[in-house]
DNA sequence: CTTCGGAAG
DNA sequence: CTTCAGAAG
């Protein structure tokens, strides 16, 4: 069984100051994705920079403070990868995959987008660019037999379902037509599929981001974007899933949950 | 008996959250000059804003989040004036004075400074055309049978009692030569004196400042630039000073502490 | 509403 | 070390 979470942390350094750090001391993942670690490696806590126990692969942005990811994997990883090829976001901390037996994982966030301004037609050159690498990825994976799973904030909901107040939020970025269609070219026609999603056809949600604006956190008034994309031949082999809400608005460190799924790698 | 404070409360909304609205209704002082704080009236709340039982006259800066000077009374001034006639430093948050009975009293944050920077250069500015304002306006008033006090962050210590290292920052801004010899002029020439330094000509101190970083405040090593500069008729009634050092590290709602004054008015 | 950077102190 | 503004989310 292979046991990975995803979770967009919101700025590793504060996250680590609310709770991040016994969060990551308590998982029994195999495998963490965060996403928006907002912070070069030499800013961060030893602790927090290379856990005990923990491979760590950071890939911050070029723009000090924003996104970055990172990948911790218990063992270590056969290769590292960071970026997918486009110059335009090739130092941008929004991708890095890590190889491990039979699987590529990678930590992706997809830019936030904002309708009518730049950073929307940002968000739009990731998606056009980052449709055909992903059918490449999983191609490449195929012929060496390999799986492949990309974890992260896609910062897209896919389905009305998918977020609280889908009505209010059509014109709004991350539940535009055109950004729930290109997720959907992920599934149909890249090979991918939505892990949770498969899991739990019929509920709304769980969303696994509530803004921290107003009280969309006490009304549950969330988003699913934090999402588990596998290649097909994987996601039949995820067997649970769980979004960790925190217990208290105290008990927050992120305005995201983490999203964990367990994947019976020795299943047929 | 006219009891007036002057304090720099380093950006009075994160003051009024740390204790500046229990010291406020706690206090005996008739006046309370602040400096510093850093927000137009409408960012206060209307607690702090417009205090029950206080008069409050505010001086903000053009520039938002900067300097900002304010003055409480608990009778409503005579009259109230903004800027102290030169252009430069008209909308700059850094001077304000009120007409009580008998009284001008003015709140003044004077620029900091940094040595090699224009900053420097600002302070010298400001200090070059406020000292023939000190004077005019001592002599109106004198004309007017009136007395002056120009309480506030003068942000220059005068001798070397007046900062607990004064070997080590004599080329440092708040002690250089020309910045302690104008202070002087302020003394000699135009006709005013160092209230508490008068009340206290022997002792160190007692400082008004210490640096938020390292720690200055446990060891004591603190400035005395807060000061109270009195027409020297006003100082001559002065008849007790006090500057209430934060008990401790978790009390201190700024980086200064309030110096008050309490004047004698009735005597000869 | 919160994160982070940068200017200012 | 802390304040605040502003960009980003």
């Amino acid at each position: 069984m292979l046991t990975v979470t995803s979770v967009n942390v919101n700025g590793l350094r504060a996250a680590a100051k609310k709770g991040y750090v016994e969060w990551l001391a308590g998982t029994a993942a195999d495998v963490v994705c965060l996403q928006e670690v907002r912070a070069e490696p030499g800013q961060l806590p030893e602790a927090v920079r290379a856990p005990e126990g923990w491979h760590a692969v950071h890939a911050p942005a070029a723009a000090k403070g924003r996104a970055g990811v990172s990948v911790l994997s218990r063992r270590v990883p056969d290769a590292v990868r960071i970026g997918f090829g486009c110059a335009e976001f090739e130092d941008s901390g929004r991708y890095a995959e890590i190889d491990l037996p039979g699987l590529t994982v990678a930590s992706l966030y997809l830019p936030s987008g904002e309708v009518g301004t730049e950073r929307q037609a940002e968000k739009e050159r990731f998606m056009a660019a980052f449709l055909p690498y992903l059918t490449g990825l999983r191609e490449r994976a195929a012929a060496g037999g390999r799986e492949v799973l990309v974890c992260g904030d896609w910062n897209i909901a896919h389905r009305e379902a998918d977020l609280k107040n889908w009505r209010a939020n059509r014109k709004k970025a991350g539940f535009l037509p055109e950004e729930r269609d290109w997720l959907g070219r992920v599934y149909a026609e890249a090979g991918y599929a939505d892990v949770v999603r498969e899991l739990h056809p019929e509920q709304d949600g769980p969303y696994s981001w509530w803004s921290y604006r107003g009280r969309a956190f006490d009304n549950d008034s969330g988003w699913r974007i934090d999402l588990h994309v596998a290649s097909r031949g994987l996601a039949g082999r995820a067997v649970k899933a769980e979004v960790e809400r925190a217990p208290s608005h105290e008990l927050r460190w992120s305005d995201h949950a983490p999203v964990t799924v367990s994947y019976d790698l020795a299943a047929g």
